[in-house]
DNA sequence: TTGCAGCACTAAACACTGTTCATTATATTT
DNA sequence: AAATATAATGAACAGTGTTTAGTGCTGCAA
């Protein structure tokens, strides 16, 4: 059965020629300024086709919010030789925000807009059974986390007593920031983008010695 | 000059009336799915009347944007009876948490959102000389919290010494928190919309105590 | 080899969107 | 009453995501 073989690797081949395409456009222009009609355009198929390996716009970029997801665990996972849990945990938190300030597009994706996230409600509402790839990174990469503060309870390195709730407002202080600053919110305390950076860094450090034991 | 009063009257009252039904359709629907032919169709004008009042759709949901930051800052200013600074951010952080997750169509506007802040920056590029109105509730929220944390530190009840870096991490905690449920981000860790709340609310007591000296 | 089924693909249309502009209707002033 | 200024609009422009009917090609069985 060769034949079928190569058309199953030819869909393969269109949807990666699709999705690379979507890809580079919209860590370019942004999620808005990158329509259907423009990927099909760059192919060089029509807008249609796109609809045959993608049921919609949002099913599109979510495949796109994937690989940044597998991007940001890649980079996390680097920590993993890093013995001291609180040492790891910062490092964690150093490349978290250096990958929402030098990806502010696909952090977007993954984690500030509602569009993408909506194939997960979906898919989540259909496959009942069980969530396989569709959420897999992003709850791998909070699992990661969420170790890493376990363990630092267990070697007695933070106050904090609940790995769940502690992963959950660590996550959401450095997402805070990161979101904060994407969105220009930031623009309130009249700085600079490097004053920002720098900013961002030190209160991560504030941060992790108020967590400290 | 009885009429030209008047009709400056009439141009309050339309822009009023503009915005009531936006802000209206806007809590209701969201920001995408509120359009401009469907204000003016449930307003009964014309869509291009609505342009004879504000510039762009940004502006006219900047100017409900504000709307929402004059009722959070009212909310917070509540806070002002409460003497010891300490307890008074506490309460500031429930006021801020309470309003995100009870008008998170307001909060997406205010805090989460690229679009009505683009009016801003527009303005700001322009205006040069210095910023009105146009980011004075946001500007008068920052500095609320600014001022509480200085007091904290005038009395040595947190161990933060720089109360700009400390209002923009606590900001972030919160904010964080916040965008993430607003963005069903949080539906990672698997728990019901009462369970984060709590989960919400007790971080925000565990920061304070980190915070405190 | 022929004929048919299935497939990838597309042109065109649908129903929207924000925005602009020439034109009309109304109100005010001369 | 005529001229002017102003408010409002119909219609169009240029775009969007998405669907559908139809075309032409590919692969397989007769």
């Amino acid at each position: 059965m060769g034949i079928a073989e190569r058309k199953e690797r030819e869909k393969q081949e269109m949807r990666e020629l699709i999705l690379d395409a979507a890809t580079q456009m919209f860590l370019e222009d942004g999620y808005d300024k990158t329509s259907v009609r423009n990927i099909a355009e760059k192919i060089e198929y029509s807008p249609a086709t796109i609809y045959l390996y993608f049921k919609d716009k949002d099913e599109l970029f979510f495949a796109i919010h994937e690989i940044g997801f597998q991007k940001l665990l890649s980079q996390m996972e680097t920590t993993r030789a890093i013995i001291n849990p609180l040492e790891r945990l910062r490092q964690i938190g150093v490349i978290y925000l250096e990958f929402a300030l030098k990806n502010p597009e696909y952090y977007d994706l993954m984690f500030i807009m509602r569009a993408p996230i909506n194939s997960i409600k979906e898919k989540h509402a259909l496959e009942h059974q069980k969530e396989p790839a569709c959420w897999y990174y992003g709850e791998t990469s909070f699992a990661f986390v969420q170790q890493t503060i376990s363990e630092c309870m267990e070697q007695q390195l933070i106050k904090a007593e609940n790995p769940m709730l502690t992963s959950m407002y660590v996550w959401s202080f450095v997402h805070g920031m990161a979101s904060l600053h994407i969105r220009d919110r930031f623009l309130v305390m009249d700085l600079d983008s490097e004053q920002i950076r720098n900013m961002i860094l030190l209160a991560l450090d504030e941060m992790l010695s108020m967590l400290k034991k």
